[in-house]
RNA sequence: GGACAGGUGGGUGAGUGGUUAAAGCCAACAGACUGUAAAUCUGUCACUCCUUGCGAGUUACGAAGGUUCGAAUCCUUCCCUGUCCA
């Protein structure tokens, strides 16, 4: 069912235009990927992904879901999908950056990463086979293999060991996913002529911290899989903005051309050309959505900390290019005001319209790559020139 | 008229002789946020000066006096507020 459309390539940096086919519609990319960790994208609803974002795939997040509310409950309610009323392509991420950013409750180890939740102290073994189990149960579109996003800076040293753990992991959640899709193409429809839904694609992930030689070791040991895609993690970890493009940059080219590359958790609206011009197809990042609930958002002419006391009596819109029902609708000194009362609809309004920003650059990328005038776009991002000065 | 209770920085509210320019919270102002433990977190928040230092000075806890080496804190008088009684 999973297959990637190459549609068009830009002859000068490389950048990709394409589908992604899946079973729960088609995506075109280059994609940016809203991020909805607990089944739900924080303070939107499905319709308003869909009506007014028009978004067609976003993201879930397996440790988060197996904690709470457990995926066999969301097996028994029909799969994230039908739990969450989402009948667009859901990617789910494997657990893997919570190494990372809940590293005080872990603790690694070869077998897999022994997770302490958050929520009650409880313990959890999460290996490289129970993570594809529970993103099965969730009914993902695109699983990703459990893998250890590393902090910054690590040893070259710490970085090798632990791109080689990785590597062993993708191994073998790779062979439990082939084994599962095995099995399943095997079935044969059950009595109430019922299937299980085609399986979802499985993407491993390319670590290697900061250091070009593991990456690039990494990326040749995880195509031996020929998965069907390849994601690049470790990135935005505390790092300088230019070292995670510069990894991008050493990676993404390792990574075979017919297939679809992730770079995972990133980045700024004027890194995603920079990342597409990697070759890079998709993305996904907190930052619109986060970072529209603390009040800054994301305009064609800079950011706005719309908590600014110069925002207390402006009555223009957002962002007067856009066109997102917050921009159409309310003036700045609304939406000030509503941060500062504490609305729930300041987080509606802010994370439309940031993700509306987000996908509206990558729909103008996709099409700028399809009529040949990426370069263009890119150069213009690069001078700054749809932002204003700070 | 009488009896209590109380007046603290923009608000609220701790503090009852000395590490108090005065906790905490709120407001205000500024900032951070990158595969979401985040509708979270951080900083500033009397004024002036400089050699920008856990620097110097000035003003400040209703008002004015007083006690004391030292007072937001103790005493006196006055003003004001609240509750109750006539």
């Amino acid at each position: 069912m999973f297959r990637f459309e190459l549609q068009a390539t830009c002859p000068v940096t490389g950048a990709r235009a394409g589908v992604l086919h899946t079973a729960h519609g088609d995506i075109e990319t280059p994609v940016f990927m809203p991020v909805g960790t607990q089944a739900a994208v924080k303070s939107l609803l499905p319709r308003d992904l869909i009506q007014d974002l028009d978004a067609k795939i976003i993201l879930g997040n397996t440790y988060h879901l197996y904690l709470r509310p457990g995926h066999e409950t969301i097996r028994k309610l029909g799969g994230l999908h039908r739990f969450m009323n989402w009948p667009r392509a859901i990617l789910s991420d494997s657990g893997g950056f919570q190494v990372f950013s809940l590293s005080h409750l872990r603790k690694v180890t070869d077998e897999g990463v022994d997770f302490q939740s958050h929520l009650d102290g409880s313990r959890h073994m999460f290996t490289p086979e129970s993570t594809i189990d529970v993103q099965i149960a969730l009914g993902s579109d695109i699983m990703m293999v459990l893998d250890e996003c590393l902090e910054y800076p690590a040893s070259h040293e710490a970085a090798r060991v632990s791109m080689q753990r990785t590597v062993r992991w993708a191994r073998s959640a790779h062979a439990h996913y082939r084994k599962h899709l095995d099995e399943q193409s095997s079935e044969r429809p059950s009595d109430d002529g019922s299937r299980a839904c085609s399986p979802g694609a499985c993407f491993p992930i390319v670590q290697g911290s900061m250091f070009a030689d593991l990456r690039r070791a990494c990326a040749e040991q995880l195509l031996e899989l020929n998965a069907d895609g390849y994601a690049i993690g470790g990135l935005s970890v505390g790092e300088p903005r230019a070292l995670s493009l510069e990894m991008t940059e050493v990676t993404a080219p390792l990574l075979p051309a017919e297939k679809p590359r992730y770079v995972m958790g990133v980045g700024m609206p004027e890194e995603l050309p920079e990342y597409v011009a990697r070759g890079v197809d998709m993305m996904d990042c907190v930052l619109p959505s986060r970072n529209a609930r603390n009040g800054s958002l994301f305009t064609s002419e800079g950011r706005v900390l719309i908590k600014q006391a110069q925002y207390k009596d402006d009555p223009r819109p957002l962002d007067p290019a856009c066109s997102c029902y917050t921009c159409q609708n309310f003036s700045r000194a609304y939406l000030r005001h509503l941060f500062f009362a504490g609305e729930i609809s300041f987080a509606t309004l802010a994370t439309l319209h940031n993700l509306r920003h987000y996908l509206d650059i990558m729909r103008e990328i996709r099409q700028c790559i399809l009529f040949g005038k990426f370069p263009e776009l890119l150069e213009r991002v690069r001078a700054g020139g749809t932002r204003a000065p700070e």
